[in-house]
DNA sequence: CTCTTAAATAAGAGTCATTCTTATTTGTCA
DNA sequence: TGACAAATAAGAATGACTCTTATTTAAGAG
């Protein structure tokens, strides 16, 4: 049923929810899990669809809920999009975003190039900065013969 | 009234909408000088209360529908805020953002260095990039010192 | 193992920022 | 001076949260 072994990463899940006296519900536990097991960056919505399989009582504020409390204690991380509905990703490593402004699909890319931007000293001087990423906005391959 | 010569401006914004076959309403007009005028970052609201005061009579919807307009033919730029209302920018220029994710207040910065951003080679074969951004996460002066 | 209690959940109402629909009005060009 | 496509006003509808309230439950205490 599932891609990959995900218990380490499941257990590193419960095991930050304890430190932050969060309380493991099996709600949770499935939301994180679908998190882990999704391929994109889903919305809440699509999150809130796919548990609803294993979890058919589930309200869709829970799903939104829950996710914004693992964004909170740094388990997952929220990406703004424009004109659409918050992300979540499942991936807290530094990394770049694609943005195709026509179908709202983000997708991650590394570049060596940019992981070592450097910040202005006028900037660090009055904000700590805790990550660094460079968003590319514009067409994906699926999207862009289309105009 | 105005705060200085805007009349080179408005004709330019005249030319413009001309040239993409849009018509030069009133409503139009006073909504365009009203964002030159205005030297935050309005919001779509923000610009109906203050053409009100002008229009009494228009519509949120025209105001909207018109800042979204001249974005389209590249007249003003719109700023995306995180978990906010859209703002709209009469300044077009590229720039990058400071996200605290404490308050979550995005603060717009200007930095030389990233301006001239190269796009990886493999990148841009399958992506068509329209805008490039750089966005930093972190604590801003205000909410750094309560951790 | 049971009790206690603060935290979490489900359901649904409420809010905010758009976005759409429809009837009416108005620039623009023939 | 029409004709007509484009733009507008008003209000309904939508999407994405966000809040409220009653109910349930995880987890530490005893």
């Amino acid at each position: 049923m599932q891609k990959y072994d995900s218990e380490p990463r499941l257990q590193h899940f419960i095991d930050t929810c304890r430190q932050h006296q969060l309380k493991i519900t099996p709600q949770r536990v499935a939301i994180y899990r679908a998190l882990m097991d999704s391929d994109q960056h889903p919305t809440a919505d699509m999150m809130y669809q796919t548990v609803r399989e294993e979890f058919p009582s589930i309200s869709f504020d829970t799903v939104n809920r829950a996710l914004l409390t693992f964004a909170g204690i740094g388990m997952v991380d929220v990406v703004e999009v424009f004109g659409g509905p918050k992300r979540f990703d499942p991936d807290i490593d530094d990394h770049h975003h694609l943005h195709c402004t026509a179908c709202g699909r983000i997708i991650d890319f590394d570049h060596e190039g940019y992981s070592h931007l450097e910040v202005p000293a006028e900037i660090a001087r009055q904000f700590k900065v805790i990550s660094k990423r460079v968003v590319l906005k514009g067409l994906c391959a699926t999207c862009a013969p289309e105009r």
